[in-house]
DNA sequence: TGTACATCAGTGAACGCGCGTTCACTGATGTAC
DNA sequence: TGTACATCAGTGAACGCGCGTTCACTGATGTAC
């Protein structure tokens, strides 16, 4: 016989389970359509569900959102993290930006969600502080990256520039008209090079 | 007494100063509500006549954002082209980039338009090779200014750089939270320096 | 073990809404004679 | 100058559609005795 306590906890685990299935079916969803054209409906068919049922798991469609956001947020983290802090060769610029091309590249829902977020950012309050939790996260390992190649005071904007130069690479050439997705990708990565290299000889400057 | 060519040629400038008064009727709609929430209801409320009457200047909701998007782009060049080929002294980088950064800022429209090409681009093919032709010349006034900073095979890629991190600059920090707009226009500026200062000491390199 | 009851994830149908677009019609303006 | 007709920008109402969300209900599972 099983616990109260141990009962919850089960019901918890699969709640988080039938959450993960929803948002899994949501972004396959997103990977075949325009973000404004993904529907209830459509992540309801493809979870083989009633969409009425999206709604035990899920208050409203933004929440649906994102969760399905934060969720693959950490998993960037989590990528990023393993390459700063594990045990692994230290990664340089370089190393961190063809990551985070790739992640993007291979999370396409992710980063569309993201962008639509980074767009219109009319998100409750707390989905908003989870999303620059999550942001500020990036940040930091960007600053630890970035720990030995500039002077202490900058290097904070560094990594915004990092962020911001990045996020602008893959929205400019994501659909660059008559190209193959590979020959996107390396296209991507040449830019990414070219930040890298600016990064590296960038001077150690004071104001 | 007027010829009938004169008469047609004034029915189309007058067709043309009604295209122009819906488009700006667009662009107020676009800096009060997200770019799915703008209706072709909105525009026509805003423009002050029925929404049946857009579909006697535009086809329909596409062709006018694209045609939106295009004016305002011919602007920007315009404004590049004055300042590059123009009789004032020969601007470097960080101009540009300032120039950039404030004709987006001041034309939200026209930004959130592109991105929203570039995000899903389902776009007619002539609608795609337009918006294409006018980064096309976009890229190719910064061709010009980097001319001197750079080696010659490399300048297409940077200008491509400075494209994607322009972009991204913008996209990233636009709705950063809890900032007042001028301020953030300053952090977008600081970080435009960066990107300035960079492409200032980026080794001419050869393969 | 058997029975009555409680719980609650999951459902299908419906609601209300706003959208892009169409269309028969109006009425002002221009043309022909 | 006056009259009959043609043109066409502009209109209001309607069409059909897909959306997010709600809700009364079902039926499987767990609980109490």
């Amino acid at each position: 016989m099983k616990s109260k306590t141990t009962l919850t906890s089960l019901k918890e685990q699969e709640r988080e389970v039938r959450k993960n299935l929803i948002i899994d079916a949501a972004e396959h969803v997103f990977s075949t359509k325009p973000f404004d054209k993904v529907s209830m409906r459509d992540i309801a068919h493809e979870a083989g569900m009633a969409t009425s049922s999206i709604y035990t798991y899920f208050p409203d469609q933004q929440s649906l959102f994102v969760e399905a956001t934060l969720r693959d947020g950490s998993l960037l983290v989590d990528i990023l993290t393993e390459k700063i802090e594990g045990d692994g060769p230290a990664p340089d610029a370089g190393d961190i930006i063809t990551t985070f091309i790739d992640f993007l590249n291979d999370h396409d829902a992710y980063f569309r969600m993201m962008t639509h977020f980074m767009l219109h950012g009319n998100l409750t309050e707390e989905s908003t502080s989870q999303i620059n939790e999550m942001m500020r996260k990036i940040l930091d390992l960007f600053d630890t990256v970035l720990a030995n190649s500039t002077h202490e005071k900058s290097r904070r904007m560094l990594s915004h520039y990092l962020f911001a130069a990045l996020n602008g690479i893959i929205i400019t050439f994501r659909k660059y008209p008559g190209r193959k997705e590979e020959e996107v990708l390396k296209h991507m990565k040449d830019i990414g090079r070219i930040v890298a290299d600016m990064i590296s000889s960038y001077p150690d400057k004071k104001k």
